[in-house]
DNA sequence: GTGAAAGCGCTAACAC
DNA sequence: GTGTTAGCGCTTTCAC
């Protein structure tokens, strides 16, 4: 009943230990006879093996760890399933945590994989600032790269969108489509991500001359309910905007329920962009412009980044930043 | 530069390992001055731990499995996020899995969850006949838990929704909307819980005297695609069902978005229900009439069971189906 | 090509 | 209360 153990076989196959352990693993220099008469011996066994046992041994388990602020975030999901994907395909498991949007949560679990001693860790962190504390206590054996935002003050590699890119397609697009004011719903600009697409926003807006005022800047959350929140308080007003930009589509989302219930009609009165293009920007009504973030490439350049193993003091650390894709869409259409 | 081991703690507080692991783990018959020594030393040492070590010899990880067929199915996420939830309520922690519908990467996974010796394994299966060889294959000494499908032929608990009663309601809902046609459109019928859902479907439609055609059962995947390929194809046809009964939500998505592309009113030409009640039934528009699954207490409920450990041969397995409850939006309303 | 032996870091008996 | 000892299941020198 019990599992049954490297020695078992080594006993049913009449040799040591060390030798299905060259067999299981790889196998080089064992005869063909006794490669096969331990095979046998470990499938007649049902043979699978103590990974721990293993991984305590040989100093790495084959596990990356992944935390992200919010699994229930689409785009968050597209890119653990990229990563899960990736992983895969170079014969690692991902071992996935969720911090909440809590930075002490997510102090937690980086302290677990820690413990768990992972090859790697893929970390988006939760907040621009405070997870700088926790992301600089993974000792340095451990590779790590965050992904999506970078947190200020910590010394990791980095992959991501170019985030001022994208914002320069969104808003020329939004200027041809005769846009002249337009409001910025996202969360909280201690997210680096929020203030990488406020920053360029600002800045491309004032170039094409739309008009933001200081209360246009709208910031809460990365949540459906905060765009909701934001779209109520819009639908208040005396007049709208030509444009809502937001920093996420879930955030759009929420607009778009909002306005919904307020009866103000998209893209007919206001216009609406969200950022990331999660697979629901296409199954909204009205659909989602959007800018698309190449999860598939941001997930492959992690993981092949985290393959290079600890790095070295002295090379810098990379930051990869790869360009997102205007996708067009109704919520944007010409009335 | 290496992390620091239990001896190295040892020794800085100058005790014995044996104490140093008492005072980590709960730390029960160890002097105040002792245990304060110990603390002091493992903190300045930054001692974490190595929980393989410990798992190798203790024989639990804190360790709980999880298997879905599709992380981006908001469904799963929302039972994901329950689990992790619930589980860390109890100091356990998740290693997540996505099979992606494939019967080969669930047996894959699954094996690779026994290496890793977890304390016990939450699964929704990807198929409701062929999954079993997998299951079965997990030791007894690893308590199992499915959850939402059930795969004939196998022995373990089950933790999931009262479909029967779910589509009592649905179809009665419909009915008094006037409904006298209905069409039922869902993944391929070796899914148990398509299964359940298409039996109570015709079971209750007969009696409420809706006519359901063979050709009105259109069986695929649960996905938005597919939902999208059904739309289309019903759009085709000379004349609409006056309802479509999903098996899913996500599923019903695909019908929206057919529907707007073809420009076929809902609820004002067809009426539209899901299953899940995922987040997205609300954002959706029109809002859509579904069956909520109650992902807290199925996930409460599921780690409970394995909280209990390995159970013995003689006592029976649990099957455990919540009620659901009928969340009646837009997609159905009145013309 | 194969075996013997020494641990990886930790916990659990068992002494004292 | 605390230390000593013996492994958990595996990999990896180092002999032969």
């Amino acid at each position: 009943l019990q599992p049954s153990t490297i020695s078992d076989v080594a006993k049913a196959a009449g040799v040591s230990t060390a030798t299905v352990s060259r067999v299981l693993s790889g196998g080089s220099h064992v005869s063909d006879k006794t490669r096969r008469q331990v095979e046998k011996a470990a499938n007649e066994l049902g043979y699978t093996g103590n990974a721990m046992a293993r991984a305590l041994r040989s100093k790495h388990s084959g596990i990356i760890g992944m935390i992200v602020p919010s699994i229930s975030n689409p785009f968050f999901t597209a890119l653990v399933e990229s990563v899960e994907h990736e992983l895969h395909s170079v014969g690692k498991t991902l071992f996935l945590c969720d911090s909440q949007g809590s930075v002490e949560l997510e102090a937690q679990r980086l302290k677990s994989l820690q413990q768990s001693h992972v090859d790697g860790i893929i970390i988006s962190p939760c907040h621009g600032i405070e997870s700088a504390v926790a992301i600089n206590a993974v000792p340095l054996t451990t590779p790590v790269v965050q992904l999506d935002q970078f947190v200020l003050g910590t010394a990791t590699d980095w992959v991501g969108v170019d985030d001022a890119r994208a914002m320069e397609m969104l808003v020329a697009h939004l200027a041809e489509q005769g846009v002249k004011s337009a409001v910025f719903v996202s969360s909280a600009s201690t997210n680096s991500s929020t203030k990488a697409r406020l920053d360029g926003f600002l800045d491309v807006a004032a170039r094409y001359q739309i008009e933001v005022r200081p209360e246009d800047i709208m910031l809460g959350r990365f949540s459906v309910d905060w765009g909701e929140e934001a779209g109520s308080a819009l639908a208040q007003r005396d007049h709208l905007p030509d444009a809502i930009v937001c920093g996420a589509d879930i955030v759009a989302f929420g607009i778009i329920r909002a306005f919904n219930v307020a009866g103000i009609a998209i893209p007919g009165r206001v216009k609406l962009t969200g950022f990331d293009d999660v697979s629901y920007a296409s199954i909204v009504t009205p659909t989602l412009t959007t800018v698309r973030q190449p999860t598939r490439l941001l997930a492959a350049e992690a993981v092949r980044i985290l393959s290079h193993g600890p790095r070295g003091e002295t090379n810098a650390f990379a930051k990869v930043a790869f360009a997102p894709e205007l996708v067009v869409r109704e919520s944007t259409a010409l009335n």
